[in-house]
DNA sequence: TGTACATCAGTGAACGCGCGTTCACTGATGTAC
DNA sequence: TGTACATCAGTGAACGCGCGTTCACTGATGTAC
């Protein structure tokens, strides 16, 4: 009764899912048809519906997939100070800016989530909310929602500058912006960390873009 | 021999620049077509090789004259930090989030921008250099390059927070990414300008997420 | 003053192409008896 | 043991559609004489 091994469809549809992320953080979600997405898992266009339900349902699926692998990029689960200043650096390294396609989803996708429809907005907000808890962790607050949110904002001051060292085309300042980068989320981090637990001043300091 | 103004045509180009930065905003470069462009100038297709080579050299048009309006919209020029502080609130305020048409083309763009050939990262990028450098003036770095990192890094600190609020399909979430996007990119600005010259300890407490 | 012609911004149909999606079919492997 | 049939992951051609781009044409307004 089985042709196949009993986990071959499920592998497929994995297949599916990975290269079609790696796919999306290089070309974009519009830019990336079914076709190309389906040739790097080694398949044909037609076999995609026996999978999936729509390109749409492909988009919901990858972001959830991509947010849940990048919780494991650094260390695992949830971070501390120090393994989160290795994700930071690792972040804002020339080797991510230049490889959207083995890098963060947020950075590579948010604009197009951003205009996508309801599901796959609410599928990359559960993932991205998983991510940003992680850094939370660190963070004093009391309050669950202002701890999610500082941890946000530390979080997009990553995004925002990773996404214009990609975007910018002159070279120096593409890596003086990744290096400031890493400066200021940790600054904002640590003044986050920081109130009133540590010197302020010394805090100032980290602002400095030294890598 | 001047059957119509002797402006005409240029004014009709402006149209078709001014109308295709709204739509490119709302809906993306990609997903944005020539027909759709050309007849929101109340043109029809045929008509835009008569003002430009191909969609690319609109893109690099577009997103020139973008970022330059992008440098009047409250106060004109370089800021003060009162100026700067009210851009910041306006910047991530609902009504912009939510009208992305009317807004920032970096917040709405970066990601295309990234993905996009060189002559347009070329324009882009020097558009953008416009707009870091009316943040940098008012920072105290001497050296110019680290002055306009700091100053893009500011920016970036915005920009994400902006992204990722449009991203995030949770209301309440939303907002408090938004809040806490204005506190620090106003703590980061203050941050910089106050090596040496400030209370770092009153620095801290500009943190706090209170809008 | 009237008529033939030049100019040129804009029209709208058409081009080849790739998109997301559908579907009749293939072929390898199983079961039935 | 051999043959007919069932299963189903995957194939590949085709669908209608919108894309960026091209081009013969229109029509309003000018000049020439």
């Amino acid at each position: 009764m089985v042709r196949y091994a009993a986990d071959h469809k499920s592998a497929t549809r994995r297949r599916i899912v990975e290269r079609a992320g790696a796919r999306f953080k290089a070309g974009g979600i519009d830019g990336s048809g079914i076709s190309a997405v389906m040739g790097d898992a080694g398949l044909t266009n037609g076999a995609f519906y026996a999978h999936f339900d729509s390109k749409d349902a492909l988009v919901a699926e990858v972001l959830a997939d991509q947010l849940q692998a990048q919780r494991h990029v650094y260390g695992d689960g949830p971070f501390d100070r120090a393994g989160f200043e290795r994700f930071v650096r690792h972040y804002l390294s020339a080797q991510h800016r230049d490889n959207p396609a083995d890098g963060c989803p947020t950075a590579a996708l948010v604009g197009e989530v951003a205009r996508a429809d309801a599901a796959i907005r609410e599928s990359y907000t559960r993932g991205l909310v998983a991510v940003i808890d992680d850094i939370a962790v660190m963070l004093p607050h009391a309050d669950e929602g202002a701890r999610r949110a500082a941890a946000a904002g530390v979080f997009a001051c990553m995004v925002g500058a990773l996404q214009l060292s990609r975007a910018i085309s002159d070279r120096a300042l593409a890596d003086a912006v990744r290096a400031q980068g890493v400066a200021n989320t940790l600054a904002l981090l640590d003044l986050h960390r920081g109130v009133g637990a540590g010197g302020a001043a010394s805090t100032a300091s980290v602002i400095d873009p030294a890598e």
